[in-house]
DNA sequence: CGTCTTTTTGAACGTTCTCAAGGGATGTGG
DNA sequence: CCACATCCCTTGAGAACGTTCAAAAAGACG
């Protein structure tokens, strides 16, 4: 079932026309310029799609690719010899995926689709190149690397300082509110199937005990958290219950 | 006695030159091109120096200023409005600072110094211009956020899923072999003070707890923590007693 | 309809926290 | 040089939070 790790296999070159990006419509993305788009269209390699559950690239691997999230949602996970797994963080539509590639060392997690994804694929080789002659790009890349680092924090500050409740309702309102900016929860709802075990897996609890505070959330009306879907009802009331500082980007994401 | 997040009052342009910078003579740095050196030459504002405690500048600031880290330790950290704190990370010699900043957004955490230790100032408004002109530079700037992010990733895997004396090693570890590969301790023991509510603020532990794991690794022997230093008897033990895959970095730390 | 996955519940146990107090080292002013 | 203040470390004890083991119920899927 997972797919291979090796270029080539399931690249599509020649899917969908950088003219038809899926990103360009969205207006919290800084705009590229012209000749932008046409470097970008030059270097891309093609598309690739994933279904929930299929992995892009594995924990150790260099992958000759580096990849920027058309469509979907997945997310990053570091595993422990023994087992054991810690979800670093989950990618959204715009984000930049290979940052270590890039710089040639080995991946240091795995990415896994959460939803079914489409992938913009370039290769590493070019990478360089790429960067040298788009300046307007690495200033980019460099503020996805700044605001990635600033969601690694918040996540480290869950963590380290709140406790299972604020955690879950962290996690939520986190998720949520990406999904808002991405569009991908236009009435604010998210449509993501994400189990308990996966939770747990990202807040450093267990199973049982994310089960139990997620029920005590949803009868503090806090959350309402399916399998299938995120919903917040009062965005206010559960920031505040998560202890979040209402601090929104002001500069649009940039396009990549 | 906290210094000025302002420019200016502090700088002392015309220190050091960079000809004499404390970080070339690092083997396991990469060495800049005699160009390159010549551009930071051209582009730094000089020299800044900070005692223990000193704060370099405050969350919530934007400071004009981007660093460099030319020597001592230094430590990030995010406050939380009901007075919690969590230690992000710690950053040694050749450490870039201000990476949000630099793309023009508020800092989400603050930063300040743990040994005395100086920084390298650049301007932040040129920062566009400098990344425009040495491609190399952007791309080593890639390199360092990329190991940060592998930095805070091993963070999160230590707070979600190791228990606390598990924790306490793994940080004794990151710390002295990264003090080891600065050259900042020759002898496998890094002079460095660090107060046990400060590791209980990086570990997310309170510090009655933190006292008492130490003390536990003490008499296992695994670790020699004091107030003013850190030593680890036997490296290869500690590694795996804290779940730490010995994976290095082949490629040198690149020079900015 | 049967199988697999995911969620839910109970109960005992363990780790970690909080509260409270004391001790040691260092520094400062009288 | 002593008295006092400050900062940091240490110890005890009870309580809270979270884990583990075990088993059953509820959904999802072919």
């Amino acid at each position: 079932m997972a797919r291979e790790d090796e270029a080539g296999l399931l690249v599509q070159v020649g899917g969908k026309r950088c003219a038809q990006c899926p990103l360009v419509p969205y207006e919290r993305l800084s705009q590229p310029s012209p000749e932008l788009r046409r470097w970008i269209a030059a270097f891309r390699q093609g598309e690739m799609r994933y279904d929930r559950g299929e992995v892009v690239f594995t924990q150790g691997s260099r992958p000759r690719q580096l990849y920027t999230v058309l469509s979907g949602i997945l997310m990053r996970s570091r595993l422990l010899e023994d087992g054991r797994r810690q979800i670093i963080n989950f990618m959204f539509p715009g984000d930049f995926i290979g940052l270590q590639s890039a710089v040639d060392s080995e991946m240091s997690h795995e990415v896994e689709a959460v939803t079914s994804a489409t992938l913009c694929v370039f290769a590493r080789e070019r990478f360089f190149e790429l960067v040298a002659s788009q300046p307007q790009l690495s200033f980019d890349l460099t503020w996805l690397a700044a605001h990635e680092e600033s969601a690694l924090e918040e996540h480290i500050v869950s963590l380290g300082q709140r406790n299972a409740r604020e955690r879950l309702a962290a996690l939520a309102v986190f998720l949520v509110q990406r999904a808002i900016d991405t569009r991908l929860a236009p009435d604010g709802v998210l449509a993501i199937t994400i189990t308990q075990g996966q939770i747990a897996d990202m807040l450093g609890l267990s199973l049982v005990h994310t089960n139990r505070t997620l029920q005590a959330l949803r009868r503090l009306q806090l959350v309402d958290w399916t399998l299938t879907s995120i919903g917040i009802p009062d965005m206010a009331a559960a920031r505040q219950f998560a202890g979040i500082d209402g601090v929104a980007s002001a500069r649009p994401r940039p396009y990549i």
